[in-house]
DNA sequence: AAGCGCAAAGTTACCGGTAACTCAAACGGT
DNA sequence: ACCGTTTGAGTTACCGGTAACTTTGCGCTT
């Protein structure tokens, strides 16, 4: 039977080198391999470590020194919508590779729970933050100049970030598929997505979407933005509003691939034929999309190269290299089959 | 325009205090609003709080008192089961509410991993711990008992948990399923699923519904382990393999909805009818369910709620109450209409 | 006028590590 | 044999707050 070493009070190092009858800092020394201690030393003091179940205290070390903590704050508006649960994935799993820790942050997509959350998290002293999103309030931004640490800011493409920053042009993108629907021929175009208070990415895709389809001599006939979470229920009774306010649309750009599933299912359950009917688009590539019959018009984004991405610029950074860039990711149209096949 | 501040180097109480022209006590006292100060001593520190831009140092603070952090370390396997993402959602939110700060660890599954996130994670002192799954390494154990924080267990039921739990019986769960199928007149029943190196609630699923299946005369004549994550595509080509074995089913329980809804893809893609060729199930009553056409056999579970009971059971311990409890999450299962009817 | 009580401060020590310095013993070259 | 160098330690001070104690000054009572 193993020694019982369940002390309820915390061990430190003073503790440990007490019990192995040396100094404090010879003990210090030992656990960084930092030389300058004999190997019996070293053999004595480990053996003591290991018998106290001794945890160093990581809070007192980043204390003392001017060295940074491996916290990295992340912030996500939310995780119901799958594409965010992709980038944060991306991001922890590359943090957590590198031996830094995501201390978690729920915006719900409004600026002043980013705020709230920007000034807790800074009074931990992260090594650095990736944030969702380029529009923060002004004393987030204030505090994120003033903290002197990196900051990623992801998602939307942004020319003049606060310091790094790693996204997708979103206006483009929504122009691409405006243009690409009305090449399609279509001209009474309908949009159903979930508004925030913020002027946010899913806003600037409408905004490219409704001037490529403007450019093109069509119209947006009816935009819908509900309260609700992007995913597949609100595709599917956004669909309903639309379809009942009598607004004629002939062709549905949604503002994700789940909320476009939802509203696949919506015209299937009333009889309607896609894209004989009406044309549907998604938006993102996500998961749902690969397992339909018919190829779902999308555009492809990778969300979880795009977190890998910007945590691998944090940790370079962190490293002391000096990366100083606003990184574009590529996007491309997934032309699919929900929409009506080129008329050539 | 308002004075610059942005001094790189931080600002520490000692900089406000001397500012104020006063000592670092009294600049402490006015910032934790303990009184023992003049108003007009307050009004001068506040001030000179807002233009240098203090921001306290919470390291300091939990260092030097024995109070502990405001961080929770939450783990979780992966963010691409829709399953956890939800649990996280329900954690993170309750958590922020209160004011703690959710400290993410992805642990793939492997307890290697968990092992490793522990130990760092309580190098950080946090405040408490929300682990999912009841299995951890002897060592992960070993410190977690000794961290003398408070930890709770998620997801599976736990009868002798490490301090508290909240969770679900999975056996039952799948047993529930199995009798249900059976009641059905289901025989010959396959399984989907993923495997991952531990025994976790997936196979506890998979074993209670081989119990009820073997209980009521029938076979659980294959069962599939994917080495993929539970999500639409593996349900997909799981149920293609499982198909093209040679292995003659007519249901399959899958191990979530999303790889439930990859498999009525499959099948209607094939040209088999479900119901009437193949009975399929699912579990969890995920989102994507919320929007088919035929309601898909499933099992309800509360997963936001789970996560949002774990963490008032953390708030409550933290904020002193004595609890120590196991809570039972209820599921219930959900007919649905892609098994066959009831033959009454 | 002395003394008491209280409000409004200031002082000191400490939390758990580490940087920077000091110190003693061993060792080795001339 | 002597002295410089290396090795293996120990000592001290400090990071940024806060608990606990001390001090100062003022109003008010008797």
């Amino acid at each position: 039977m193993a020694e019982k070493t369940n002390k309820t009070s915390k061990v430190s190092l003073t503790d440990v080198a007490r019990a192995a009858g040396v100094s404090k800092m010879t003990a210090s020394r030992v656990l960084r391999g930092e030389g300058g201690y004999s190997e019996k030393t070293k053999t004595n003091v480990m053996a003591k470590v290991d018998a106290l179940g001794y945890l160093p205290n990581r809070l007192a070390t980043v204390f003392a020194g001017d060295q940074t903590s491996t916290f990295v704050g992340v912030s996500i508006p939310d995780l119901g919508n799958e594409v965010f649960a992709q980038v944060l994935e991306g991001i922890d799993r590359k943090l957590g590779a590198f031996g830094y820790q995501s201390v978690l942050g729920l915006t719900q997509h409004t600026l002043e729970a980013e705020e709230a959350w920007v000034r807790t998290v800074l009074s931990w002293q992260p090594a650095g933050l990736i944030l969702t999103g380029r529009s923060h309030s002004a004393r987030a931004q204030d505090m994120l100049r003033n903290a002197g640490i990196p900051v990623v800011e992801i998602w939307d493409l942004n020319s003049s970030p606060l310091d790094m920053s790693v996204g997708l042009n979103h206006f483009d993108c929504g122009y691409d598929m405006g243009r690409f629907l009305i090449g399609r021929g279509y001209r009474a175009l309908g949009y159903v997505g979930t508004s925030h208070d913020t002027a946010n990415a899913a806003t600037a895709r409408l905004d490219g979407f409704t001037k490529a389809v403007q450019d093109g001599g069509g119209h947006v006939r009816r935009q819908l933005c509900l309260h609700d979470t992007a995913t597949f229920y609100p595709g599917y009774y956004g669909s309903e509003q639309l379809m009942s306010s009598g607004a004629d649309v002939d062709c549905i750009f949604f503002q994700n691939d789940s909320m476009a599933f939802g509203g696949l299912q919506y015209f299937e359950q009333k009889g309607l034929s896609v894209p004989d009917d009406i044309g549907i688009a998604g938006w993102g590539d996500l998961p749902v999309a690969s397992v339909l019959k018919r190829r779902l018009t999308s555009m492809h984004v990778p969300h979880l190269k795009l977190g890998q991405t910007a945590a691998e610029m944090m940790v370079a950074r962190l490293s002391g290299e000096a990366v100083h860039a606003t990184k574009s990711v590529k996007f491309h149209l997934i032309p699919g089959a929900t929409v009506r096949p080129a008329s050539d």
